[in-house]
DNA sequence: ATCCGCATGTAAGTGGTTACATGATTCG
DNA sequence: CGAATCATGTAACCACTTACATGCGGAT
C-alpha cells in the first residue's frame, strides 16, 4: 500500500519510467523508504491495472524504449485519500536493537565491534543527508509548502541519526566504565 | 531471519509455548519488533525442522495442552552466530514520513489532523515505555550486563519517541507561523 | 448468557528480496 | 577492452498480514 502511494506521489510530481523511480527512491526517498526495482516494476503494473496510472511508450533514439508512466485522475484521488487517511500504528522492526536486547552473553570485544560498525553506518548516512541539506535552499512554510515539508522530513532523518549516535556513545561509555572498574 | 533469532533469544532465556512468545513480543519486545501470532507459530515449526529447537507436550490440567519449545545446542550456536555477525544496512520504512513528504497539497486542517494523530500515538507509546522503566530496577553495566543492555534498549525507544515528538512540535509550529503571517 | 483469556493452528493474499536475463552506449 | 550506466523485465522465494477455525474455563 505505502509503496504504491509513494510511487503515485512521485508520478504526481512528474511522469517517470520505472528506472526514473528507482533513482528517485535511491536519492530523494532513501531516508524514509527503500524499494527494490523488482518491486517497483511489479507495482507500476498493478497501478496501471487499477487505472491509477497509464503508460506511454517513448521510442528510444539510439537507446531502449522508455515506458513513461503518468498518473490518471483516479490515481490522484487515490493518492489524496491515502494522504488524509488516519495513520495506522507503525510496527517497529529494528534488527540492531533486537541484537542488543539479547547481546548480554557477548564479550566486550564483540560488543564494541557491533557498536562501532553501527556508529560507522549511522555516521555515513547522517553525513549523506547533511550534504543534501547544505546543497539545497531551505524553503519557508509560508512560501513553497511542499518544499518546506520535504526539507522537514530530511531534518527528521538527520535528527534521528544524531539521536541514535548519542545513544550508541552512551552504550559505549557504559561498557568502558565497566572495563575500568 | 531476525524474527527466528529473536525467538531463539527468548527461548534461551526460558522455554516457552507459542502463546508465551506472543506475550513476550507484545510486552518486552514491542518497542523494537512486532510479530504476528501466525508468524510465530510458523517460525517455531521451522526452528524445530532446522534442529534449533525441540518440543515437549505438557498435557493441560483443565486446559488445552501446552507445546513447550526448548532451544537445542545447535540453536544456541545459531543465536550466537547471529549476534556477532556484521550488521547489514537497515532499510528504512516510515509510512508517516512518507506521507509528510508528499503532503504539500493538503490544507492546514488536514495537516494538523495528521500531525495530532501521530502525536497522540507517539505520546501513548512513549508513556507506556516510561511506565515500564519506572517499574523496574535499573541494572548497572558491571553487574547484570544482560539486564543493563535491555534497559538501554528501552531507553533508546523512549529517546526515539521524544525526538519524534519534538520534531512533530516543530512542524506544527512552522504551520502555525504560516497561518499567523 | 456473553465476553475475555488460554492455547492451538491453517489459508490466502500482499509485500519484499535475490537471482536470472538481455542489449546498447559511453567513459576510461 | 572492460566497466558502468541506461532500460527493460521475470521467477522463485521468503516475510508479513488478515481472516478463518476450534474449544475450554472463569469472570461480569
Amino acid at each position: 500500500m505505502t509503496l504504491s502511494r509513494i510511487i503515485l506521489g512521485f508520478l504526481a510530481l512528474r511522469s517517470m519510467t520505472g528506472y526514473d523511480l528507482m533513482r528517485a527512491f535511491a536519492t530523494s526517498a532513501a531516508y524514509f523508504w527503500h524499494a527494490d526495482k523488482a518491486q517497483i516494476y511489479r507495482t507500476l503494473g498493478r497501478l496501471v491495472e487499477e487505472g491509477f496510472a497509464c503508460t506511454e511508450v517513448v521510442p528510444g533514439t539510439n537507446a531502449p524504449d522508455r515506458i513513461v508512466h503518468h498518473v490518471t485522475g483516479r490515481g490522484r484521488d487515490a493518492l489524496r485519500a491515502w494522504l488524509v487517511a488516519p495513520p495506522t500504528q507503525q510496527a517497529p522492526r529494528d534488527p540492531f536493537i533486537a541484537r542488543m536486547f539479547f547481546a548480554g552473553e557477548l564479550n566486550d570485544d564483540e560488543l564494541f565491534a557491533l557498536i562501532d560498525a553501527r556508529v560507522a553506518d549511522a555516521t555515513a548516512e547522517r553525513d549523506a543527508l547533511l550534504a543534501i541539506r547544505t546543497k539545497t535552499v531551505r524553503p519557508t512554510p509560508g512560501g513553497d509548502r511542499s518544499g518546506w515539508l520535504r526539507s522537514m522530513t530530511l531534518d527528521q532523518g538527520i535528527r534521528e541519526h544524531d539521536e541514535n549516535l548519542e545513544w550508541l556513545a552512551a552504550v559505549r561509555a557504559g561498557l568502558g566504565a565497566e572495563q575500568r572498574s
